[in-house]
DNA sequence: ACAATTAATCATAGTAATATTATCAAAATA
DNA sequence: TATTTTGATAATATTACTATGATTAATTGT
């Protein structure tokens, strides 16, 4: 019941490169150096959040890493499930659910209500509000 | 990001006393039968739900186990969080956090509010309200 | 006393997930 | 062409999860 390390790393590198303000770059050493991260593998969580579209990358000297939509438009739910892979309190919420009691089970609209709360409360918040509460180091 | 099926077990079986009505029994082989448990890893559950003072045992025939406590007065975080521990939707919500970023971090709020909101709804389901829904089967 | 029943405890094991490090290839720049 | 930087992949250590089995202890009924 709880996100793991690389996707807490994840959402730091963003809110990093949120900071730096838009379409400013930085390398993934530099993110790891400032933010605590272990380098190389931020580097492996970096490419999976390029591939989910939401980091642009340029290789080479003076390439980096830098947001590829604006801010305000990407959200703490997107980066995590990114990473994490899609938010499932229980897995009889989920859509591949294979529990036996599906239509007689009480339980069910519990967990599908707590985690659509949990989905719209981190699909509310993006990482232009994160670069802003936290313009210091 | 899920509760573990240790504690989705731990619920149906908690679901399953409920609605069998206040101070019935029933030996946790039968209860691994019909909620589909594997019936030695039931054992161990119902072990830490006892622990937890959720359930009362009884040994030697006849025996069996009960809810220790009327099953409006059950919450279903009580019984995942006896099985999984506190719910913790990030590292720096919890009490023990080490996040070397505590003061200054714009995310610790955003988790702390999403997790609260996680807790409270979770505390606000009872066994009693289970034992209703699904009179059934 | 004895046999049957049932939970408690303990040990073990296989599988999967997580966190991390390391390496080498590919691209871009100077 | 040398350097910087990402990309892809592999290797590994650690931890968590799921499950099984054997043994012990308590209770009931005969």
């Amino acid at each position: 019941m709880q996100i793991t390390r690389q996707a807490d790393y994840a959402v730091r590198a963003m809110v990093y490169l949120a900071q730096l303000g838009p379409d400013k770059r930085a390398a993934t050493g530099q993110i790891a150096r400032e933010k605590s991260i272990p380098p190389s593998f931020l580097a492996k969580i970096v490419s999976q959040l390029s591939v989910a579209g939401l980091l642009q990358t340029s290789r080479g000297a003076r390439g980096g890493v830098s947001l590829a939509k604006p801010a305000e438009t990407i959200t703490l739910l997107e980066v995590v499930e990114a990473i994490d892979g899609p938010i499932l309190l229980n897995d009889c919420v989920g859509e591949l659910s294979t529990c036996i009691f599906e239509d007689d089970c009480p339980l069910k609209p519990v967990w599908c209500d707590a985690q659509k709360m949990l989905v719209e409360h981190l699909s509310g918040a993006n990482f232009a509000q994160f670069a802003k509460t936290a313009a210091l180091g």
